[in-house]
DNA sequence: GCCGTTTTCGGCCCGACTGTTTTCAGTCG
């Protein structure tokens, strides 16, 4: 037995091993394909796959891939890794990263070249990779490029800079005299947490001069592939330094073919591959140009809208958010599909700081911001006491703030403002401040900002005990992670869940597009557990109210209704909740 | 390797673009 059961995430990184290395094996596509996907339905799975009496119970899992996971699980090396890692360097993986460099490639440089990663491409005299047959000066000039600016460091756009560069970029395709429709698709439209690339897609009388202009706009840094129908460039990021591009697609059909150009950019890939499988089995044909059939002589036939794509498919319509080959099929064939809560839901924020700690904004100032987003409440959680870096108010302070709160409350008709605090969890599982000040208090947030290194268990425990604290409403970002900089601590998040719906304390899915934590597999379960959640931004200014449609989204690829969420209940309600108690 | 409203065997989504090719493999999404 294992020391301590293997995470999903744990389980889909050994799965997605075996599917790299055995690529470059060159091993028969479809045995792949079966790791591919099983890696993928773990990913989905919102319980503990380790926890499972038979993983078979997964799809996509089978005979061979649920022993793969027994194995993990019992603390033993699956013998298929074993045999991969033994035969093929390992850091050949990262040489099919290189763009342009798939795993036939890096297979091929390995056994006819012996190079075995990417310092080792960059190292190479391009006519040496010229000699190979299939290889031409062009290609080998490229894979050295490729190799010598090769940045290892992942990094993924969040969602606030990925909208603000492709809402800008979509403006350009849709001001197009040629341009009848226009959308962002692929992950963004799926809410997903982090964005790799862009895709746009465009619906056009004339797709080749739409694809035309956009290569040649001024915003183009470099132009990877140019055709009739589909441009891929690369456009300044965030950062707008020369090594920090953004990969950017757009695919051009006639207006009459959007609707399923549109569903193709808009993904997942595995979430298209089921459909597809399941038209293919009643005669149907699915691309981005139509659905073919015998009936239309095999020819695609245009259909201009998603709702009808799913209609001819005898399927209800799936939002983006859901498309991911985790279930959403078979709700959508059985009518079980979620009402799925939107922005428009969210009554209030509960989460907020004022310059009385670190954030920007004073009370009115934020008060003010959330009137102009129809709030009809909202909550002010300064930081406690000891987290002195962020300035972390004390019993006086927070009294004197409490006093302004209740102020300001008396001035505006709008929106009610409550007091509340983002108390600190101390390393022992108590809290920042007495009891009898937390019961002053409208609201309270708990979280973890210290001592992140404390090891699972005692985590686990520290964040369970705060929760048994009656005046603790909400886990505030469950899980501490901070996207592209710090991993989350180690924590049970099931067993966080279980405590939460005995405790009957909520969990916050924290909408800031570095944290966006719990994730949605995370969400999904807590709702499933019948837990509540409460969306919350953490803004520490005023513009930073806006990022509520990032949370949104993530709880909608949660499967989160409206009715699983403390702050869409209208204030009367949120009040009569206040009011109760846990 | 997985799967079953034609199947326990024989299938497995579909197409654009590039480079090196005279018909296609590899990569990408």
């Amino acid at each position: 037995m294992a020391e301590r059961a293997p995470t999903n995430a744990e389980i889909v990184r050994a799965l997605e091993a075996v599917v790299a290395l055995m690529e470059i094996r060159g091993d028969e596509h479809y045995r792949v394909l079966a790791y591919t996907r099983a890696a993928e339905s773990v990913a989905n799975h919102s319980g503990s796959v380790a926890a499972l009496d038979d993983p078979k119970s997964l799809p996509h899992v089978g005979g061979t891939t649920s022993q793969f996971i027994a194995d993990l699980v019992e603390g033993r090396m699956p013998p298929v890794l074993d045999e991969l890692m033994e035969e093929i360097p390992r850091s050949l993986v990262e040489v099919t990263r290189l763009p342009g460099v798939g795993p036939r490639t890096a297979g091929r440089l390995w056994k006819e070249l012996g190079v075995t990663s990417v310092e080792e491409v960059a190292a190479l005299d391009p006519e040496e990779i010229g000699k190979l047959k299939g290889f031409g000066k062009k290609s080998a000039e490229k894979i050295v490029a490729a190799a010598e600016r090769y940045d290892a460091t992942e990094r993924r756009l969040l969602l606030d800079d990925a909208t603000a560069i492709g809402e800008a970029l979509l403006a350009f395709v849709r001001s197009h005299p040629s341009t009848d429709r226009a959308d962002l698709a692929g992950s963004l439209r799926r809410g997903k947490e982090t964005i790799g690339d862009l895709d746009l897609v465009a619906a056009s009388t004339d797709p080749a001069a739409l694809s035309d202009a956009f290569a040649g706009a001024d915003f183009v840094r470099e132009v990877v592939a140019h055709g009739p129908s589909k441009v891929s460039i690369k456009v300044d990021g965030p950062r707008r330094s020369p090594d920090d591009l953004v990969d950017v697609d757009l695919r051009i059909v006639r207006p009459e073919a959007y609707g399923t150009l549109l569903h193709h950019f808009t993904g997942s890939q595995a979430h298209n591959i089921v459909l597809r499988e399941r038209a293919v089995k009643r005669g149907i044909n699915i691309s981005e140009y139509g659905l073919a059939s015998e009936a239309t002589g095999g020819e695609p036939e245009p259909v201009a809208t998603e709702e009808e794509l799913y209609e001819r498919l005898g399927l209800s319509y799936i939002p983006p958010e859901l498309r991911e080959d985790a279930g959403e099929l078979r709700a959508a064939e059985n009518g079980t599909l979620p009402d799925l809560i939107e922005t428009g839901d969210i009554r209030g924020d509960l989460h907020v700081h004022t310059n009385y700690s670190d954030g920007k904004g004073t009370i009115r100032s934020m008060a003010e911001a959330a009137i102009e987003l129809g709030y009809e409440y909202l909550v002010f959680c300064d930081h406690s006491q000891s987290l002195r870096v962020a300035n972390g108010l004390s019993p006086e302070r927070l009294a004197r703030k409490l006093r302004e709160v209740r102020e300001a409350d008396e001035e505006y008709d709008e929106i009610r403002l409550f007091c509340g605090s983002e108390v600190d969890i101390l390393k022992d599982g108590s809290l920042d401040y007495e009891d009898a000040l937390l019961a002053e208090l409208d609201f309270v947030v708990a979280s973890v900002h210290t001592s992140f290194g404390v090891g699972e268990k005692a985590m686990t425990e520290r964040i369970r005990r705060a929760m048994n604290n009656e005046h603790v409403r909400t886990i505030a970002h469950p899980t501490g992670r901070v996207l592209n900089r710090r991993d989350p601590y180690e924590v049970d998040v099931q067993a966080l869940i279980a405590e939460a719906r005995a405790t009957n304390t909520a969990l916050e899915l924290n909408a800031y597009p570095d944290r966006l934590d719990l994730k949605a597999e995370h969400a999904r379960a807590a709702v499933e557990a019948g837990v509540k959640l409460t969306i919350d931004t953490d803004a520490h200014d005023e513009s930073a109210l806006g990022f509520m449609r990032f949370g949104v989204a993530q709880a909608r690829r949660a499967w989160v209704e409206k009715g699983n969420v403390i702050n869409t209940l209208p204030l009367r309600e949120f009040e009569a909740y206040l009011k109760a108690g846990k």
